[in-house]
DNA sequence: CAGTATAGTGATTAATTTATGCGTACTTGA
DNA sequence: TCAAGTACGCATAAATTAATCACTATACTG
């Protein structure tokens, strides 16, 4: 795995939150895993756009980082499942209120984003 | 500026507040200028770490974007001032959500982030 | 048996973000 | 006049993250 060369900052929560949830996905999976999505499978289905490796490296890192567990069902066919820890529950009021903010501006936002290209013709 | 190459994905909340808020020391910046910090040295000797010129950046992305407005007065010494606009502001109580729960879980997640440097000794 | 589904990995490349080198220009105070 | 403070910016290097290539292995289904 990638070791890293600045020392991170752990000086605030806000540093905290960022180095551990940093991830183009992780708070989307936490968010379906939630939703009863439990399945790879079903994850990756449901994201789609994602290629099937970065959300095993994702899930990946979640687990290793206590947000998520994982089951591995011992049968013939392979079979896991994933589900939140308590300190993955603990982000879902977050992400509620992430994706609330986002859709509730989504107009502007989609605007601002729009500024940048632009700027870039 | 850079131009991305993989296309946005805007379908969610979460992925426009990523997209608009992502950089490393944007949240921050609002936070201290909500805080009463407006002159872009006081941010800078604030945050101490971070190089003025990723701060300059990271602040005119966040004007560009509409978070946050900038006053230049025309005085013989540079004078810069900048002020949250109503959608900066709006992010306010999700900020400090997540400084509330970094800090509320800065055990575990401290030793959440060891975990990354063990496995690379 | 061929096709599809389950789940995964190691190595590599591409994309993106952050940091830095080297400048500009003006003013105040010692 | 020189140091320090105000502020900004382009171009490039470095660091980090995301995406992809090329694979393994087993088991259903038809």
């Amino acid at each position: 795995m990638y070791e890293k060369k600045i020392p991170l900052r752990l000086d605030c929560g806000l540093h905290l939150f960022k180095e551990l949830l940093n991830g183009k996905w992780k708070l989307m999976l936490i968010y379906y895993i939630s939703a009863g999505l439990k399945r790879p499978g079903e994850l990756q289905r449901k994201i789609g756009t994602a290629d099937r490796r970065v959300l095993t490296n994702q899930l990946n890192e979640l687990v290793k980082h206590g947000f998520v567990d994982k089951k591995v069902f011992d049968t013939k066919i392979p079979k896991v499942e994933y589900g939140l820890t308590t300190l993955g529950q603990s982000l879902l009021p977050i992400i509620l209120a992430l994706e609330t903010w986002g859709e509730n501006n989504r107009t502007v936002l989609e605007k601002a984003l729009q500024e940048q290209v632009q700027d870039n013709p």
